[in-house]
DNA sequence: GGCTCCGGATGACATCTGTCATCGTCCATC
DNA sequence: GATGGACGATGACAGATGTCATCCGGAGCC
């Protein structure tokens, strides 16, 4: 018997799924949480084999979740399940010491195969997904020029991000210059489109 | 017994939903389908009590579908269940002659619930979501206006918007400067960012 | 008929963005 | 000790963006 612990905002999906495993007859839900603060202490609390985790949460994001676990409960296996099939996500669930990595767009019946896999302690990762990972290779931005383009997200001016990073403002439109090159792109709406799009934020 | 219709892209979640439902013992699912082109058919084909309806779908939006189905089978009583609690979204769904719309936020037995009601041809409203929707107020952009933000979307030049929509870029930069003086803001991705909040868009 | 509002356009102007060359300081590395 | 890269900055410049005044035609309304 595998015991569950499940984290997911949306209540309405995390009930469902909680149903739809439980319809394996080798699989329990021991606990469920709708906030990535919560995560932790649930799995003191219930000690669970496998953790599955959403990325979009309040309080804390799934990715943050999935570090802290893997030092405070490394015998816990950590599974990511995500609406997105952002390249970045897996990179960094990856780097966070995930296990398991599955898309909701994935078959229903796949996920209980995934959670058992992962219970064995496999790494069990959405191939496609894997494929668009590599594919995106190796973020080329340096450290500034992503926090500078993060700053710029929701349409903030050159001030602005000069003011959050205490930067001089010829040195944010360098930067922004630079990553908007390296993106190949026109312009910072777009260069956060692609960088997002390929993981590299 | 209800009989339902299931629309949703995301596989998982869609089974997870079914597997939920399927637990009441007066509804039953008759069907499932992933995109929002193959709904149409689908509805035609089982004649459902109730369609419940994503809205991200490809193929045809949920609301586009809500449309035509409240057109082609207006004996069918529509239902939307959403990620995003948007208000523009509950503003075209109501527009397209939904009569349920549900977050997925919402607790895992309120669904059943609010698939009961929608069956007796009940509204059935988020009730935060309705008070958000009509906080958000009637959208003062024309109609361009709204059109040129829309296309503006992913950092497109104002030469690209012109030629999208067929004005010229005098034009276009009229009708963005218009929106973003009406949503207060200073440039077009805040005005994107704001009017998307609002449900203007 | 006059009034208003939307759609579409032009021209002028100020400001914001993006690019480029250049400079200096660290720090790692060979 | 030299090289190279990241970080930070400045100045100059071209081009994109946002603002404003002004114009026209049509639709709707009193």
């Amino acid at each position: 018997m595998i015991r569950l612990l499940l984290a997911d905002d949306q209540h309405l999906v995390r009930g469902a799924l909680a149903a739809l495993l439980a319809l394996e007859d080798d699989l329990e839900v021991v606990a469920e949480v709708g906030r990535g603060d919560e995560v932790l202490p649930a799995v003191l609390d219930h000690q669970p084999d496998v953790l599955l985790l959403d990325v979009e949460m309040p309080g804390l994001d799934g990715l943050a979740v999935a570090a802290t676990v893997a030092k405070e409960a490394p015998r816990v296996r950590v599974m990511i399940v995500t609406t997105f099939g952002r390249a970045g996500y897996l990179r960094r669930a990856m780097e966070a010491g995930a296990l398991g990595f599955v898309v909701k767009d994935a078959p229903a019946d796949a996920l209980a195969d995934a959670v058992r896999r992962v219970g064995r302690g496999e790494r069990v990762v959405d191939p496609a997904l894997a494929a668009q990972t590599l594919a995106g290779g190796v973020s080329p931005l340096t450290g500034r020029e992503r926090d500078v383009l993060v700053a710029a997200r929701g349409g903030a001016t050159v001030a602005d991000i000069a003011q959050r990073l205490f930067l001089s403002e010829g040195t944010v439109r360098n930067y922004l210059s630079s990553a908007i090159a390296k993106t190949s792109t026109r312009n910072r709406a777009e260069a956060l489109r692609e960088a997002e799009e390929r993981g590299w934020l």
